[in-house]
RNA sequence: GGUCCCAUCGUCUAGUGGCCCAGGACGUCGGCCUCUCACGCCGAAAACACGGGUUCGAGUCCCGUUGGGAUCACCA
């Protein structure tokens, strides 16, 4: 028999979506569609001091990015508490939990004694055999943990892992304010959404026992697990804010392909082979947990950069002019209600795809072709700018003007005539001409700079380029 | 500190006992191509953490050591 797979990526939004996020809800998806089954996203936002809307709609709007739509939620834990509420209800009514009064400063008072001693910083199980409640104490709501045996994990990248049983304490599933935590919503929705595999970061592997135990104790199959690993900065501690950019919309922003970025992700732990680079019909066919590895992973933001820019080359005219507008109307190279030639543009950028990195960096060349004036780097214009080249940039701009049919081939004509003349090599004259249309010394070949130019703003260029000579 | 996880080039990884004096990719270095920069192509340096076993044979299995990571909240 198979059930229908149901996978889900559970967030809590302290925060945007991460790099480390974002891998999670990727292997969760291209396990969903693999098996086409169904991506859940839940947010858990049980914890209402730190969560806020505004990260909710950045992990959505993340996750759009990606292309890694759900197919059901986004559900809030926070629209869940009455469910909640009935399995605290039952697990006490059955004893398998019970109220606790002792006082977080004695809690603490505790953990410190435990730590002195290098004991495991557990619950001591003070409450749980009281019989009569506490008066004037708002109580907190205890699981209560097999004190005996072991809890077997079967992980589906971990392989079989065994924790005891009286390393577990007596978890908090209902805070004093009435509010349930994470150990509990996370094991009641999973069971009660159905999902049959629990797919996140290898730290909530010390978690799993506990909500195996949780499970047992509600009377529940425990679902399939797969605990990833984490990934790393460069100095090999967990990812954080100081290794730079950590959220995913950030990589939006410096003009980064989303399908490199998941390329980039999918490969931070999984491999197939040595293929690098994957279709995401690829991926959802290719995957498997068997080659997932189990060691932490760092992130190499260089082999990012390269893999975006196979993307950029790879990806079509066209839809590269359609996503680099964006960023030329914010750097102002156009202005926001200005018509643009699509066909010109993706033109234009066909000719910047193999020397670019990023989005913004095609933005960047994207100006010396569109705007109306350039400004000439100081070095490039001294060095080439100059009587060396002067009577042959007029020779050109002359010849230029004449010329009825202004295609790549007629200027290239009519440069080699040029250099033929005077007796030097095309780079004599090359690189004086791009520093006149470009301002620098670095550009696509001169006779597409000058073709996707235009004849018009290739003479006036010219013109003032002997002008300041 | 307790518990758990992990360990192949700087980095991501291939490797599931003989095909491995360890393969690919990024990066680095050298060269070719060339109107510049790139792209592309060719080549180089670069790793099985250490120590014990098991086995005819170990990067691959077992144990230990070392190192790294995670976790131990009325956070998730």
């Amino acid at each position: 028999m198979s059930e229908k797979v149901r996978v889900r990526f559970a967030p809590s939004p302290t925060g945007y979506l991460h790099i480390g996020g974002a891998r999670t809800a990727l292997f969760n998806w291209l396990y969903a569609k693999q098996s086409k089954g169904i991506f859940i996203l839940r947010i858990e936002d049980t914890d209402r001091e730190r969560s806020t809307d505004e990260y909710i709609n950045a992990i959505v709007q993340g996750m759009k990015w990606l292309g890694l739509e759900c197919d059901e939620g986004p559900f809030r834990q926070t629209d869940r508490f009455h469910i909640y509420k009935t399995y605290i209800k039952k697990l006490i009514n059955e004893g398998k939990a019970y109220y606790c009064y002792c006082s977080p400063e004695e809690l603490e008072e505790n953990r410190k004694k435990a730590m002195k001693l290098g004991r495991a910083l557990k619950y001591s199980g003070k409450c749980r055999d009281l019989k009569e409640p506490v008066t004037g104490i708002k109580p907190v709501v205890r699981f209560k943990m097999p004190r005996k045996g072991s809890t077997h994990v079967e992980d589906m990248v971990k392989g079989s892992v065994v924790f005891e049983n009286e390393q577990l304490d007596d978890l908090i599933m209902q805070r004093s304010d009435g509010t349930p935590t994470y150990n509990l919503t996370v094991v009641v929705d999973d069971v009660d959404m159905g999902i049959t595999h629990v797919i996140r970061g290898d730290d909530h592997l010390n978690n799993t026992p506990r909500q195996v135990q949780l499970y047992n104790a509600l009377g529940y199959d425990v679902p399939k697990f797969a605990h990833l690993p984490m990934i790393l900065g460069s100095d090999k501690s967990r990812l954080s804010k100081r290794h730079g950019a950590t959220s995913v919309m950030a990589y939006c922003k410096m003009g980064y392909l989303p399908d490199a970025l998941v390329n980039y992700l999918v490969r931070l732990g999984w491999s197939y082979g040595d293929q690098e680079v994957f279709s995401k019909d690829e991926l959802i066919r290719y995957f498997s947990f068997d080659n997932v590895g189990k060691a932490a992973a760092v992130f190499n933001p260089e082999k990012l950069l390269w893999l975006n820019q196979q993307y950029i080359i790879n990806s079509s005219n066209e839809s590269l002019a359609e996503r680099v507008l964006p960023f030329l109307m914010k750097d102002g190279t156009i202005s926001e209600d200005r018509q643009v030639d699509m066909s010109w543009l993706a033109k234009a950028v066909s000719t910047l795809k193999e020397r670019s990195k990023t989005l913004i960096e095609i933005a960047v060349s994207l100006r010396y072709y569109i705007a109306e004036d350039i400004e000439f780097d100081e070095k490039a214009r001294k060095k080439f700018l100059n009587e060396n080249s002067r009577d042959m940039l007029t020779e050109l701009k002359d010849g230029m003007d004449g010329m009825d049919n202004f295609s790549e081939e007629e200027i290239e004509k009519l440069f080699k005539a040029i250099v033929a003349k005077h007796e030097v090599t095309l780079g004599k004259l090359a690189q004086p001409v791009r520093v006149a249309l470009t301002g620098g010394t670095q550009s696509p070949g001169i006779f597409e700079v000058i073709d996707v130019i235009g004849k018009d703003k290739t003479i006036r260029r010219l013109e003032k380029a002997v002008n300041s000579i």
